[in-house]
DNA sequence: AGAAAATGTAAAGTATATTTGTCATATAGT
DNA sequence: ACTATATGACAAATATACTTTACATTTTCT
């Protein structure tokens, strides 16, 4: 899978912490994900949706291996 | 978190065990997301979309509790 | 250049997703 | 009523998300 959040996160233009705030998780969760170390559950996905006020499969999308 | 997967499945006509089949996980998975038992992965949400022809947001829905 | 803020990443610990196996109950078809 | 199929659910094991702490590197601002 692969993501665009740092994208998103430009568009706002806020920081790891402050997208990381808004949605109640770590910083470090916020740059795992955009490294693609680990994929975030669905409640995070929907939240991240809300906040860059897009539909999920707006920056989420599905790769070869997955 | 809140899903209206079985209204999906139940428009296609499939059983759990062939969704889970056509996404590759087990049955007891798709069997415990319906039930609200667990918060599946984003990976598992896009394939649902894929499968339902429908974006995640439009099965998967945040509640008070997120 | 130098200081402050932002990012990348790693390790250890905790929480939770997912699998496999299993059984009970429900539903559908004959 | 009988049989087969579908669903609900639990327990143990494994994989992986997420937190906290911590430190190095990079970027930004003056």
């Amino acid at each position: 899978m692969e993501n665009t959040i740092k994208v998103e996160r430009a568009i706002l233009s806020i920081t790891q912490d402050e997208l990381a705030k808004k949605i109640g998780v770590s910083r470090q969760t916020i740059n795992s994900i955009e490294a693609n170390r680990y994929v975030p559950s669905t409640v995070l996905a929907l939240k991240l949706s809300e906040v860059f006020n897009k539909p999920v499969n707006a920056f989420f999308k599905l790769t070869e291996d997955d």
